[in-house]
DNA sequence: TATGAATGAGAATTCATTCAT
DNA sequence: AATGAATGAATTCTCATTCAT
């Protein structure tokens, strides 16, 4: 009866939070990182008090919002290599992730710069592994480079998503910048002209 | 008056503009973009009320330290474009600045996040002409897809810029990061392929 | 209703009392006096609404504490009254109010600092009181200097607890102030002049 | 010319500086530690920048307050020990420290709670020593118990200058607190029955 | 022109207190 | 009665910018 351990009020106090989270999320996107914890209040219709009872910091803040997004980007990359095509699920998942960066800005922005020291390692990690998945189920299937490692993956990745903050950043520019990755990732003599000649070669 | 361009006591005036420029350039580099000015003007030898009077904004400061950086680049860009073999300059101009990169950090990291709207177009379109050079010419040789065009080029290596601060970041790393971007930017077969060509051009 | 008088469901209501007060007194002796209520609840084992129900204040908390402080000392004055040596009891008395101040710091601090005036004139009566009895008891059997007043040895008792917070303070310290206050606080020619008094006597 | 080194400017600097000790003084003396560096800014009918630039955190002022209230002290102990009957400066020191203290409360308060780990070490032990000189010299001439060392005169001092706060301080408890005190540090059959003994037992 | 002190709006954070559950 | 989430005023501190010297 006096130990704190309920958790029935907690009802509205898990709600707050996740409203934070997005209101959070939506600000820096909006107004860069260094927006301030007021305005996420007013757009999360909170007390600014509330915002540091959920995260006591700001930076406890940006290292929530940063473990939801690897979570979600994540589940992305989890749910297309159990049903995605092999050879097509990395770069989908690629294209995908940058396609969120652009309404997410500055936030997948923050991601990059871990230099503010969130320590998000974990959640990294998970992605990390999820990524390798699918990297390695493309190489199983020869549509991605043998020799490619995931590292390489995940830090083109993640300068694609920064690069989402470009001025002159554009749907088409997008396409075609992911194109030149893309085929950066595609083993050398690619397929369909190959087997005709050495189809031919063969005979 | 206020112009650095006309002459007279100028001669001290515009070596405190250089070394506040440098200076902050290096604060930047050290401390991030959030640096203060208070730091630039310790760093550089002045009193703060001196760096105002040259940059009456700390956004001109920025502006100023942008495009000094560009004409950088766009000064190595030409440099290459006039001596280097046409076939290899791009890439090595590319590779280069990602190695400045490294060093300048934050300065090449605000380049990006022209979210703090930089009036730099000038500077920046004078750059694209120098690497729209060096595109071509590697285009004529065969070195580079025909279909590439500049702003595919910049933009990717603005990517690669800013993924230099990445926290997992390394040489080894750099070099393979950029393999990938090389070969998506090279035509499909590059030299195999041309072996079975031959073959058939055999008969 | 609010009153602890009254009888009831109060079981664990004055039970929750008593636990809070405890605890307040360990989380300022811990943190100075600035601790916050939050923690008084952490320690204490109960919600922070359930401190505001009892104390509706965080003055009446302290006062609470105060006044319970204050009639612990009041007993303790008193039994040494009713069993102890008239001669010595006072300075017992002294003593051991300023041991515990030690452990007490800044609670007994707060309780000099009444600059948060906190309406405790009737307990410090009753301390008072008390204090009285020891002094007369101690001046009739001519321990004590019979000019001495009840507001003296009050006010230099106070000032030695307070003394305790003293970076300096210690043990051996404090055996040395408490001298020379008992010292002033005993009749002029104590023993001494008895002494050549005597030892004419003796011949 | 660009190094900041000069000392011309200084002038309404340091004369800000004052003010904003004295400011502070005051302000603390009135509210307690507590009070806010808002209220020492308007007093000091400066902004509240200005008291950040001249001392960087609140801490920073406490201690410069202290170290500007212990060196008052030093110099009266000082004046004292050059000017003063050596019998009675150090119990002149005393009273003139404490009727000060009833000026500048809880400046003086602050003193004793170095629990703020305010750094005055040296300053605190400047005056201690101009103390020990007083002492000696007291002690010299007879007039306080030779045992007696420094501690436990400054111990006392800073004892009866924080029961300078209780509030039922007034100069009459004050005189005869004092009084208790010096009794208590002055030898035991003061004089003339010595002087009595003395004779009989040069016999 | 350079200096550096002053300004004051704004940011993060704390905490006593209130109130819905 | 107890819980603990929400409130929001207050506080410390920062920093771009202004201005007297």
């Amino acid at each position: 009866m006096s130990t704190p351990k309920n958790k029935g009020v907690r009802a509205d106090g898990r709600r707050n939070r996740a409203r934070i989270l997005a209101a959070a999320e939506g600000v820096f996107a909006d107004n860069g990182p260094s927006a301030s914890t007021e305005q996420i209040a007013v757009r999360a219709g909170v007390a600014i008090g509330t915002i540091f009872r959920h995260f006591p910091t700001k930076q406890a803040l940006l290292q929530a919002i940063m473990k939801d997004l690897l979570r979600q980007l994540t589940d992305q990359a989890d749910a297309l290599a159990a049903n995605g095509d092999p050879a097509t699920a990395l770069f989908t998942f690629f294209t995908q992730t940058v396609e969120q960066a652009v309404r997410k800005k500055s936030v997948i922005d923050l991601l990059a710069r871990t230099g503010i020291d969130l320590q998000i390692t974990e959640a990294v990690q998970l992605l990390d592994h999820s990524v390798h998945t699918l990297l390695t189920r493309a190489q199983d299937v020869g549509a991605i480079t043998p020799t490619t490692r995931t590292d390489e993956v995940t830090t083109l990745l993640a300068a694609m998503c920064q690069a989402t903050t470009l001025p002159s950043w554009n749907p088409d520019l997008q396409h075609r910048t992911l194109a030149v990755i893309f085929h950066g990732l595609t083993p050398n003599p690619p397929n369909p002209p190959n087997q005709a000649n050495d189809k031919q070669a063969e005979h």
